[in-house]
RNA sequence: GCGCCUGUAGCUCAGCAGGAUAGAGCAACGGACUUCUAAUCCGUAGGUCGUAGGUUCGAAUCCUACCAGGCGUACCA
């Protein structure tokens, strides 16, 4: 509908061109999108600034504008049943009630695929979320960063996109190390040895739980090891533990991931020093006091950075690059890395070196994620893995449960920062938005079990009588189910998850509301069918978009 | 110091590539369960969109400066 006026706007304007009523030499973008303001008095149903947009080349009065493109506007009576201007220029169209129907039909015969785009035409890319490292639990912290960087997947998907999801393990360089020592530090105290606990060391209680584990299964072996070898022992032993519980609280949470990447591998294969080598080659290193740094200034970075250290060790950055330049190897055209916002100095340094590599640094997107800072009984707790004073995310999931975790995560632009109180997160849980979209779709469910006790059955859209839909509200419902492929869109394009949580309450207050006012069921046999088939809909595009979010769809409360 | 994010109703937040009279939810107050699920609905009230300039026909939205909060600025990961 949008195209067929933008068209038919076209023509009228430059027909008032050569007439010379419109003084504008070069032809201005054409939108016509629904109005912005819905609570207007008499909104159109579609409308465009076009006259506005014109007003300031032409130097003539956008309603003046706006009046004559409407007179040289030819019209589909079928379609458009008015057109009318309002305000300081806008023009209105009013769609023919009739035209909104085909929203039904279209979902009716679509189904779960209302909405699927083919914006992507099937380019691979790489969605890469959580990566945390194997030395600790999962916190909510990370929690919000999988709710976002599943969700926005499930969009690409559905947008036309190939998409991979990723996990990079960081499972090589000091940490690790720091968290084999941490752990025999702990195996050693609880063998009853006096040995101190190393500086910055982590100090959760699950560093005990994994020492006790491997007294439970190795005894006192490690204690005539060498060092290293026991160190590299426990290294080993908890990060392996560690990232099993961080895959099962994922599988808990709902999310699933394609590919699990090993950071230690880039170096197995000497991948590291490839990328380096490429780097080299591509005269973007440079050797100063022993060290090589990237000459990312000259690439959009603050300043240069060392990748490889005097010390004859590669920094983190180095294996970055690295797991970059694979990433492209496999052939992504488009690659998002969903990061803390306490990473934000660390973009400009990788788009830096993916430039120096060669690729597109356009293709190379980061999606922040601002902190959740958690809140108990009012009181800010500090959320850092060494000091092992963190919530996890499984407490989380256990509190407050999946379905409301995943949605609260969603209620948030990522870039606003989230202040997760989880006392009010448990005395909310009655309320939560979450089972507000969840009751209506349980609602509608049972609206159509109802009916089928009465021996209705659930009829199709091409059976039933559209016309009798006619109430405001209903129109109103189905131009919102109606707005959903273009929602869909501007998600995927601007990767804001966000907007479909906005979306799906929006969609679901109407819903109440109509439900309070008016029987699906009533006495009259072809009002019911129309109305069942419009809670149908509605229905399926609930479904469809908690689908989306990760969140079940119960078909009763 | 420099950089990034944020500042909208008492609280938590929307506001989609500037558009029409700035919107929800919660909390507050007043109502609705012989009716398809009251996890719901209806009504009332609540605002110099951090401040000051600028761009324009038009700014919460763009630009500049400042104020406030958060985060970052390693040969750590």
């Amino acid at each position: 509908m949008e195209q067929i006026l933008e068209a038919a706007l076209a023509e009228a304007i430059s027909c008032c061109q050569k007439t010379g009523l419109i003084r504008v030499k070069s032809p201005q973008k054409i939108v016509v999108q629904p109005p912005t303001d819905s609570k207007l008095k008499s909104p159109g149903d579609l409308s465009t600034n076009i006259a506005l947009e014109l007003a300031s080349q032409a130097r003539q009065p956008p309603r003046q504008i706006a009046q004559a493109i409407v007179d040289h506007l030819h019209l589909d009576n079928a379609l458009i049943a008015k057109v009318e201007l309002a305000g300081p220029g806008f023009i209105n169209f009013h769609v023919q009630q009739a035209w909104w129907y085909q929203t039904l039909f279209k979902i009716e015969e679509q189904k779960t695929r209302y909405g699927d785009l083919d914006l992507g035409g099937g380019e691979r890319v790489q969605v890469e979320f959580v990566s945390a490292n194997p030395t600790g639990p999962l916190h909510i912290g990370h929690g919000r960063g999988a709710a976002v960087g599943d969700v926005l997947a499930n969009i690409l998907q559905k947008a036309g996109y190939d998409v991979q999801r990723e996990y990079y393990i960081n499972d090589a360089g000091n940490q690790m190390s720091m968290l084999g020592r941490s752990v025999l530090a702990r195996y050693r105290q609880l063998s009853g040895q006096q040995v101190s606990f190393p500086d910055k060391g982590y100090q959760g209680d699950y560093i005990k739980d994994i020492a006790q584990q491997i007294i439970n299964e190795e005894g006192d072996k490690l204690s005539a090891k060498p060092e290293a070898e026991a160190i590299a022992y426990c290294t080993g032993f908890a990060s392996r533990k560690i990232l099993a519980g961080i895959k099962d609280v994922l599988k808990d949470f709902g999310v699933s991931f394609d590919s699990w990447f090993s950071e230690q591998s880039l170096y197995d294969q000497g991948l590291v020093e490839q990328a380096i080598q490429t780097l080299k080659n591509r005269e973007y290193i440079e050797e100063r006091e022993g060290a090589l740094w990237l000459k990312s200034s000259a690439l959009g970075d603050d300043k240069d950075r060392v990748v490889w250290r005097s010390n004859g060790e590669p920094t983190y950055l180095a294996a970055d690059i690295a797991y970059h330049q694979h990433k492209y190897r496999r052939g992504f055209k488009k690659v998002i890395d969903i990061w803390g916002a306490d990473h934000h100095g660390y973009i400009n340094r990788l788009k830096a070196a993916i430039s120096a590599l060669g690729q597109d640094p356009q293709s190379f997107n980061v999606l922040l994620v601002q902190l959740v800072s958690l809140v108990r009984k009012g009181v800010p707790v500090a959320m850092s893995t060494r000091q092992g004073e963190f919530t996890t995310l499984i407490e989380v999931l256990d509190e407050v449960g999946v379905d409301a975790a995943r949605f609260f995560f969603l209620t948030r632009r990522c870039d606003s920062q989230l202040e997760f109180d989880l006392e009010l997160a448990k005395q909310q849980s009655a309320e939560n938005p979450v089972y507000y979209v969840q009751y209506a779709h349980a609602r509608i469910c049972s609206i159509i079990r109802q009916a089928q006790q009465a021996g209705i059955t659930l009829p199709t859209v091409h059976e039933v009588d559209l016309e009798l839909l006619k109430l405001t509200a209903e129109i109103e419902l189905i131009k919102k189910l109606a707005e959903f492929p273009a929602l869909l869109k501007g998600s995927a394009l601007a990767s804001e998850p966000h907007r479909l949580t906005f979306y799906v309450l929006d969609l679901a207050g109407r819903f109440h509301k109509y439900y309070h006012r008016q029987r699906v069921i009533t006495g009259h046999e072809g009002e019911t069918a129309a109305r069942l088939a419009l809670v149908n809909s509605i229905k399926t595009v609930l479904g469809i978009v908690l689908n989306l979010l990760g969140i079940n769809a119960p078909e009763q409360m």
